[in-house]
RNA sequence: GCGCCCGUAGCUCAGUGGAUAGAGCACUGGUCUCCGGAACCAGGUGCGCAAGUUCGAUUCUUGCCGGGCGCACCA
């Protein structure tokens, strides 16, 4: 049950019900009531529980002045038994105070949920893809893959979380030139390995990772392949480097904590003929045609800048018109919502691939693109410049050895995706007040603590179904109350960071968390005298620690009990 | 040149068209006879600039300035 939804309902129909008497009674006069009526929670204490701007929206065609309008509107309202007081405020809000007995509703409701607290059904059982990461293959995963596994992999968590059904999905990009170019430079360094002199390509992958995997290939066949015609020899190069490097990739994810429900080919799209049903589907909406021997995508006819190759005249289709396939496979696959996550540099792609979306004949509007801004990193103060092309940044293997999980997920989830994301290196690795991570991790390992002693006390989290439930209404200190109020805010705030794609909100969430528990802890004795009481704020902060391991867990953080 | 993202406190960043714009860090001072001081409390600075829409704009629109990233028969 959400706790803020039913009270926002309730309020809603008596202020409604308030506009209506004020009506009849000829003190007021409209002629419809906006909807929905709005409430939001004041960022003031002193305003209230809630307010709404109902008044101020009504003014002009009331032909009255705000303030006018809301002393009707509370003139005529019902207060009934849970509105402690409301006010009009300001240039024409409307407070409400209301009786704390409707926070305490949450307390049984925490114990009784554990980890499903938090959850609610909003997104209604739909089928939801998110595609993150979707690294080529053809090296280790950086800095800015991390940032989209952590990104990815929360929002999958919370969008579960909000009632919908997850696939978490990663698109392979093995196909197409890189891996020409990667197969080239397998070569090179396999020859070079075997002691042959071999001019590097250019293009090529400088990376050592390379270097090793061929290493690693000669140790097992030798040199078999030596003497073997080259195109074969390519292919068979490729197919062993492909399978390690994917090994590694998923490795790497899972020591970051992701895992995928599907690992999605793009040479299977090449193998199955999918390619080319897609551009059979755009010729026959008439999106296609044909120029100096390359097959194009009108994409000037949706309103794009220009047309976009699809075949080149060498007969080979280009990335994008695998990505188009993808995405009709997708849609094929009945999702509801499709959500790609993407680095900032492929941000040219995102109005064409909704494009291509609305010209095979889908809803563009069920494809969101988050683009997430590049990652700088920041050692010493100083930036780390990267160069993927010449082998020179930070993997993400080496991200996880040096700061550790917890920490470089938290680092990431705690930016929104469109801000540029300076990743300090240092700060994440100290561990002193200083670094965010260990003030969310303290706070669950103090309550823990707390639990610990009170258990040696031969102290009990209070059951909450019997008649032993312990009276709430003890926990009056703002502190507790405060505490309580975020708790009673966990199913909105998931559901508004899963709708709205923005993880972020989930590691502001945690540490606000974090600061009220710390602050009611050092205002309020937990285990203390009087029983009542004890077994009141017990169960509190119990409560707390569900919410917190809940919120560390959907991030992807260990909630740890002792640090 | 065109397009996308960003510009909020000394730094890193939050902020649903609303009331007195927040957090962490850094800086200064304070709190603890006791459940974990990796804690709590207090102290002050700021919405890049200019128009527009609105009862009301940090938020929406436009223009300008500054930073990042794109604009291939690469991915």
């Amino acid at each position: 049950m959400n706790f803020v939804e039913k009270i926002r309902k309730q309020l809603q129909k008596s202020i409604e019900e308030a506009l209506h008497k004020a009506q009849k009674a000829g003190d007021l006069n409209f002629e419809n009531i906006p909807t929905p009526i709005n409430l939001e929670v004041p960022r003031e204490k002193q305003h209230g529980d809630f307010a709404t701007n109902i008044a101020m929206i009504m003014a002009k065609s009331a032909r009255m002045n705000p303030r006018m309008v809301a002393e009707k509107i509370v003139q005529h309202f019902d207060k009934g038994s849970l509105i402690q007081d409301l006010q009009v405020a300001g240039p024409g809000f409307i407070n409400f105070t209301l009786d704390h007995s409707w926070l305490y509703e949450v307390l049984p409701a925490v114990q009784e949920q554990d980890a499903k607290y938090g959850a609610s059904d909003i997104g209604a059982g739909k089928k939801v893809q998110v595609e993150f990461v979707s690294a080529n293959p053809t090296g280790l995963l950086h800095m800015g893959n991390a940032r989209g596994a952590a990104l990815g992999d929360t929002l999958a968590n919370l969008l579960n979380m909000a009632g919908y059904e997850v696939t978490k999905e990663f698109y392979i990009n093995d196909a197409g030139n890189q891996i020409e170019n990667f197969a080239k430079s397998l070569e090179a360094r396999y020859l070079e390995l075997l002691g042959q002199e071999v001019l590097f390509p250019e293009e090529g992958y400088h990376g050592q990772d390379v270097i090793d995997t061929m290493a690693r290939l000669i140790e097992k066949d030798g040199d078999k392949y030596l003497q073997m015609d080259r195109e074969l020899r390519r292919e068979l190069l490729v197919k062993y480097a492909l399978q390690e490097k994917l090994k590694g990739i998923a490795t790497s994810l899972e020591n970051f904590g992701v895992q995928y429900d599907i690992w999605f080919s793009e040479q299977s799209l090449h193998d199955e003929g999918a390619i080319e049903k897609t551009l059979e589907q755009l010729r026959q909406n008439g999106y296609i045609y044909e120029n100096e021997g390359a097959l194009w995508f009108k994409a000037t006819a949706v309103g794009e800048e220009k047309d976009e190759v699809l075949v080149r005249s060498n007969g080979i289709p280009t990335y994008f018109a695998a990505d188009i396939a993808y995405h009709k496979n997708k849609f094929d696959r009945q999702f509801d919502w499709v959500i790609n996550i993407w680095g900032a540099d492929h941000h040219g792609h995102v109005s064409r691939m909704k494009n291509a979306v609305k010209a095979l004949g889908y809803d563009q509007d069920k494809l969101d693109i988050i683009l997430m801004q590049l990652v700088r990193l920041l050692k010493g103060g100083e930036i780390v410049r990267m160069s993927k092309r010449t082998g020179q940044y930070i993997t993400l293997d080496e991200l996880v050895e040096e700061v550790g999980k917890d920490a470089a997920r938290f680092f990431f989830v705690m930016r929104s995706a469109d801000s540029h994301l300076d990743f300090d290196l240092d700060l994440a690795k100290s561990q002193s007040a200083e670094n965010p991570v260990y003030y969310v991790q303290y706070a669950h390992a103090r309550i823990c603590s707390i639990l610990r002693t009170a258990q040696e006390a031969g102290y009990k989290v209070p059951e909450t179904k019997t008649e032993q439930a312990p009276k709430y209404n003890l926990l009056t200190h703002p502190a507790e109350l405060a505490l309580l109020r975020k708790i009673v805010d966990l199913p909105d705030e998931v559901a508004r960071a899963a709708t709205a794609m923005e993880p972020h909100r989930m590691a502001r969430y945690a540490q606000d968390l974090a600061s009220l528990f710390h602050s009611f802890y050092t205002n309020c004795r937990v285990i203390n005298d009087e029983e009542e009481l004890r077994r009141a704020r017990l169960l509190l902060v119990d409560d707390s620690r569900i919410v917190l391991r809940n919120v560390l867990n959907w991030m992807g953080l260990t909630a740890p009990e002792r640090m």
